[in-house]
DNA sequence: AGTTGACCAACGAACGATCGTTCGTTAACC
DNA sequence: GGTTAACGAACGATCGTTCGTTGGTCAACT
């Protein structure tokens, strides 16, 4: 005989978010997320109420986690360059450390309703403005493109960097840092 | 009476970009498409074979893009920084003149069936060697990540740049190059 | 220890809507 | 009058979702 899987809401909301990445919202059905979880359709109705619902969940975990990143990173004592510094680090280990959340929040925030895009868009921007004000602070020429610059870099990552290559997490953050402070003459 | 609605197949392959970039290709329904030319969905084919080729088509035409700037690009005699300079005005030409066909070619690829998505895979790195072999010219320590970076920069115009603002196309480009060769300090 | 019963998550059939696509018909234009 | 493109009904498949049923788990009670 065999046994029922068992889920949990977390174990849904985990794989929506991988499918979601992989395969953007609307290449995802209720079906492809049960099967992945061992599930029919109508079972993850048990733990979530909507679709819609669910991409709003794994959204909102991408922009929190950016959100609590930066919080942390301007909470550290020292100048404003290391101050950039720790933004850059906590990025980057948002990035590598919850990639389906975050490829989601980037590349599917659009499909959301006008409400909860507007409040992603807002905490993006909110997020945007932490780099601005540290880059103010480091007396850049342009610091509203500089961090558009750096965060097009920043978010980049998600399309190219899995920590398979011998580029370690560490090194890619001074990479980062130093292409953003001196460009390519270094 | 009302007169019937007729369009080239350049119409439809060009509204159809302009749909896939807004809503993605599986947010795409052929009524939409249709709808949007003021056309019923059957009448599509009359000027297309299926909804997947004309995917194909659209990224192909952003494909083409690229490669044909990036080759006249390489053309220009001079150093190698004025190449790069034209690598660069080309990149930001081809993104703002054909900002549908970039959007899908750049976020849509990846719905492509294996044949075609590993073409197009093929031409986005032979793009992206083009940079490589310039930077490398300049004596760049590491060439590969510079040009990824800065092409991360280049590729995320299109998420946020819109002609509307102050910032003039030329400014643009000379934004992007100040900030690739010496970062944020200028 | 064994029995009971409430709870909960998955099943599985079914819903109306919409998907991409086909095809015979109709009407405008050279 | 022949050609061409849009129409409009219809196809089977799949979409998100509903709902009554099933079966497993576990605490409460004898």
């Amino acid at each position: 005989m065999t046994t029922r899987a068992v889920r949990s809401r977390d174990d849904v909301v985990r794989t929506a978010g991988k499918l979601f990445a992989e395969r953007g919202y609307h290449g995802t059905s209720m079906r492809d997320l049960a099967a992945e979880l061992g599930l029919l359709g109508s079972s993850l109705y048990s733990h979530i109420s909507s679709k819609e619902d669910l991409l709003v969940e794994v959204v909102e975990r991408g922009a929190d986690l950016f959100q609590s990143s930066a919080e942390a990173a301007l909470a550290t004592s020292g100048t404003a360059a290391s101050r950039l510094k720790a933004l850059v680090a906590g990025h980057v280990d948002v990035v590598l450390d919850h990639l389906d959340e975050v490829r989601t929040f980037l590349n599917e925030a659009g499909v959301l309703d006008e409400v909860h895009r507007s409040r992603v868009l807002a905490a993006r921007d909110r997020y945007e403005a932490s780099y601005r004000e540290v880059l103010s602070e480091m007396k850049v020429a342009d610091p509203k493109l500089a961090a558009i610059f750096l965060l097009s870099i920043l978010n980049a990552l998600e399309r190219w960097y899995r920590p398979t290559g011998s580029l370690q997490r560490q090194d890619l953050v001074d990479e980062i840092l130093g292409f953003a402070l001196n460009g390519i003459r270094r």
